[in-house]
RNA sequence: GGGCGGUUAGCUCAGUUGGUUAGAGCGUCUGUCUUACACACAGAAGGUCAGAGGUUCGAGUCCUCUAUCGCCCA
């Protein structure tokens, strides 16, 4: 083995025997449980980023954490058509290559591009992703419009229309003159922007009077239909009923009164734009005022606008506000802070729009989905996330499904020219169902991309084919993994429409991860240039550190800052197993015959007992972490588990016994336990754990395990045995700790070199036996020359003595040495203690501690007691002795 | 306006049914190339767990309020 770990070379052609070896495929034996996990499905138009490495570390940890246990594990990978991103790729790249738009090319042309497109680009981030060594089934792959998932999507819509529970209307949209399509309320975002507050007179018809509106969008008063004023407004009152002259046009609206207004806000009076705003729209429908749309869908004024036809939207704005000045009209220009809604793609300001659009009921068919989350069908991790469903839940608008593009699910509906009946078929018709009439229009419009996306773990399995194997055997999926964000858009959409379709939970876990931050706590972002190349990172650090720096230590649904240090953590921790391995392994060298791995059960020496119970206790630990998701802190432990114990202690005591060739040799539990440990970490770490496997496979070729040619990630994930947690040993280990840490801070503190050796009396009553046992390892790991002695009488005189909790440990010093120090370190210890046992005192002296604290715990408190007694005792006589 | 969070060591964060003296990584300080590892080893310093009140035998952990920062929805 190298003397350091080289993950570059290793990490290529592990991922490819393991893909190759069939090893991603579910097992599929019998009385296998399934365990399944759909992938969120990237856009094709992306790249990787350190969202796609974090999800996948995640759920590659879940899944091969599942398959070593014995489930029939199933991660199902995939990519999306992103309808926008996609389309806007293409036509970019069209414009700046062949400098064609696509209303040139036309419709079926353009979607013929790019579906070549997708075929030489779309596969990149799934390519990218086997650097992360996620253990998917690249065989199931599919794309939201292949065949299968083409099919799932017509089948729900056409159930969702039958049923009623999806509609055409004419609504106020949120329109992107940009995109040039409609787009849901979950596509826009809000931001707010420094503004103006415009008050603008409107003069009363036939009078020498007039009232003045407040708007923040004065370029929509040419499709005002009227003004409205709260009815139990008093300022405004008498003019109810009356109307105004609108300016700028030669239109008289009247003066409605409506409980919408608000008194406080602007000067109370509302100027009434049905077609290009949702509040005024629903005040238009209240008394059937009429609609006049002012603003196309190109964002610049329509024929409606009068002179103003075809100037921009911002532009006119400007001009009709100079116009108003020069009448005399604009009374006040306030400063404003107002929130603006933009496309959550093309940072346009969205224009809100009635048009002519598709709808889906989603208040109405998610009431069982929250009755799912209710009844614990389905449960969030973290818990937070109900209450943020809930709220999602209660506040459901419908659902926007159509948009005006050309790629995507093209909505299955058609339209009569001889009737006009409207046909909604699963198979495409070939004529009428009203009059026979062939001549079929099909609806222009595609779908939301995450109309499709929301049947993804129902298309995954190949639903609506419920005979097939796929969907019987793997739906439903059993964790749902994804990023926190997208909580309402995709993960509420799959639970309703999986319910909606099947009456099934489409999963029933759903665990988010919060969001990566740069390391100043930033979002990371192009515009900002923030963004890190996880594939950048695997070059420099390797996966094994990546996913651990991604995901250890980091709660469910926290956001974490991703920094050097944490990769650096990764790569050392990689190392450091690796060097550890490289020392097992040298061990074994040339001594095969001695090791017995079976016997590894039944340890016998105090070191062996200890490392095989902390063993357990990890095993034990991680069992209860990773059945609560807590990733995060199973990595933790292990990370402890290795570095700290079995690397800095167990390790260096065996050297003791592998030297002297005296007792049972500790190479069967070296290795062993490091074998077991590999597995513990692989779910985490896959590519490090295996080479090291394998090679640990190598040395103890002559041996049972691991059998030769299987991978880790078919062994079985270890389990615990109780009865091998061993608190004795762990106790006098901890003991021996205290004592060699307290010989080496004696060193630390006076200075002294490491070369030179110390002598040291040990004094122990309870650990007199054990410690005399160990003063080979003692020795050695203390630098020092150690006498025990069976009392905890210390006499001697020029030592520095260091009480303990089972010992008293004095370090002889020559004349030369100060130890004023030290004695006040043991009158310091000696108060600290005389405290500690007053409280202790308190504590088991309250009637209402004894009477209602466990009696496990009020036991602990009284060996506690015990303790301190006895550390004060043994303090006080040296503090005497030494007066 | 409604909802959900954060505030714990210099920095970044863990701490999930309330129970010893609150932990880790990085950073800092002191030493060391001690034949697995300097991507390392040994030792040390550093916290009134945002503030106030409450529940409890016992609160970083539960409840209320306040301050402050952030996210989501309207």
């Amino acid at each position: 083995m190298d003397k350091a770990y080289d993950f570059a070379a290793v990490e290529t052609p592990i991922y490819k025997w393991w893909e190759s070896s069939g090893n991603f495929k579910p097992s599929n034996k019998p009385g296998a449980d399934p365990f399944t996990i759909v992938m969120p499905p990237p856009n094709v138009t992306g790249s990787l980023h350190l969202g796609h490495a974090l999800e996948s570390a995640i759920q590659d940890a879940m899944v091969r954490w599942r398959r070593m246990q014995g489930y029939s594990t199933l991660w199902l990978p995939g990519t999306d058509h992103a309808g926008i991103a996609t389309q806007m790729v293409v036509e970019r790249d069209l414009l700046k290559r062949e400098e064609i738009t696509r209303h040139a090319l036309g419709r079926d042309k353009f979607i013929d591009r790019v579906w070549e497109w997708k075929e030489e680009y779309g596969g990149k981030i799934q390519e990218q992703r086997k650097r992360l060594g996620a253990s998917c089934d690249w065989d199931r792959a599919k794309f939201t419009m292949d065949p299968g998932p083409a099919a799932a999507v017509r089948k729900t819509f056409v159930s969702l229309y039958k049923k009623g529970l999806i509609y055409r209307g004419n609504r106020i949209v949120n329109w992107c003159p940009s995109c040039r399509t409609a787009l849901s309320d979950l596509e826009v975002i809000h931001e707010d922007r420094e503004s103006a507050l415009y008050k603008i007179k409107y003069p009363i018809a036939g009078e020498d009077d007039h009232v003045i509106i407040a708007t923040t969008r004065p370029e929509t008063m040419l499709g005002d239909t009227a003004v409205a004023v709260n009815p139990n407004d008093d300022r405004y009152h008498h003019l109810i009923g009356k109307q105004v002259k609108l300016p700028l046009t030669d239109r008289v609206i009247p003066i409605i009164a409506d409980d919408a207004v608000d008194l406080e806000f602007g000067t109370g009076a509302l100027k009434v734009t049905p077609a290009h705003d949702p509040a005024d729209f629903e005040i238009g429908q209240r008394h059937n005022l009429e609609t006049v749309t002012v603003i196309g869908l190109d964002g610049t004024m329509s024929a409606e606008a009068g002179e103003y036809e075809g100037i921009d939207r911002a532009k006119a704005r400007v001009a009709i506000l100079e116009a108003l000045d020069e009448l005399g009209l604009l009374v006040a220009e306030v400063p404003y802070t107002q929130s603006i809604s933009l496309c959550d793609r093309s940072r346009d300001p969205i224009e809100p729009l009635s048009s002519l659009q598709w709808f889906v009921k989603e208040p109405e068919i998610s009431k069982v989905s929250r009755k799912a989350v209710e009844d614990g069908e389905i449960k969030f991790v973290p818990e937070r996330f109900t209450r943020v469903y809930y709220n999602w839940i209660d506040n459901l608008r419908d659902w926007c499904v159509s948009r005006q593009l050309w790629w995507g699910h093209r909505i299955p509906v058609w339209y009569c020219d001889s009737c006009g009946e409207t046909v909604v078929e699963y198979e495409d018709p070939t004529a009428c169902q009203m009059c026979g009439g062939r001549e079929l229009r099909q609806d222009e419009d595609v779908l939301d991309t995450w109309f499709s996306s929301g049947l993804w773990p129902l298309s995954m399995t190949n639903w609506p084919d419920e005979d097939d194997d796929d969907f019987k055997t793997f739906y439903p999926t059993s964790v749902l993994e994804c990023g926190r964000d997208i909580l309402f858009l995709w993960v509420s959409r799959m639970i309703t429409l999986g319910i909606e379709n099947t009456g099934k939970v489409p999963f029933h876990t759903v665990y988010l991860h919060g969001l990566l931050q740069d390391p100043s706590g930033s979002k990371m972002s192009k515009t900002k240039g923030n963004v890190i190349d996880p594939l950048d990172l695997i070059e420099t650090y390797g996966t094994d550190a990546v996913r651990f720096a991604l995901t250890t230590g980091v709660a469910p649904g926290n956001e974490s800052r991703l920094s050097s240090p944490k990769m650096e953590a990764g790569r050392n921790f990689a190392n450091k197993l690796w060097n550890a391995a490289r020392f097992v392994t040298s061990s074994m060298d040339g001594t095969e015959d001695q090791i017995d791995w079976s016997v590894c059960d039944t340890p016998t020496h105090v070191e062996d007992r200890w490392i095989v119970s902390r063993l357990n206790v990890l095993a034990r630990d991680l069992d209860r972490f990773l059945d609560e998701y807590q990733i995060g802190e199973a990595q933790k432990a292990l990370y402890e588990f290795i570095w700290s114990e079995y690397c800095d202690w167990y390790l260096e005591l065996a050297k003791v016994r592998i030297r002297s060739g005296e007792g049972a040799s500790p190479l069967p539990y070296l290795a062993d336990i490091l074998e077991k440990t590999l597995r513990l970490l692989h779910p985490f770490m896959p590519f490090v754990t295996e080479q090291i496997w394998q090679h640990l496979n190598i040395a103890s070729k002559r041996h049972s395990r691991p059998a030769s040619g299987d991978s880790i990630m078919l062994a079985e994930y270890p389990t615990t045995n109780l009865a091998l947690i061993d608190s004795d040993a762990e106790e006098d280990i901890a003991t021996l700790m205290d004592v060699v840490r307290s010989i080496r801070n004696v060193r630390a503190e006076m200075r002294i070199e490491p070369t030179v050796r110390l002598n040291a009396t040990v004094h122990s009553d309870e650990a007199g036996e054990f410690l005399a046992d160990e003063v080979a390892a003692i020795e050695l790991l203390a630098r020092a020359n150690i006498g025990v002695d069976g009392s905890s009488d210390d006499d001697s005189e020029g030592a520095i003595t260091v009480v303990l909790r089972r010992a008293t440990v004095g370090v002889s010093m020559d004349g030369e040495f100060d130890l004023s120090a030290a004695r006040e370190k043991l009158v310091s210890d000696l108060e600290s203690a005389t405290n500690a046992h007053r409280q202790l005192e308190g504590r088991l002296s309250n009637a209402g501690f004894l009477a209602k604290a466990p009696d496990e715990v009020v036991d602990k408190e009284r060996e506690r007691l015990a303790e301190t007694a006895d550390r004060i005792s043994r303090l006080r006589q040296l503090v005497g002795a030494g007066d």
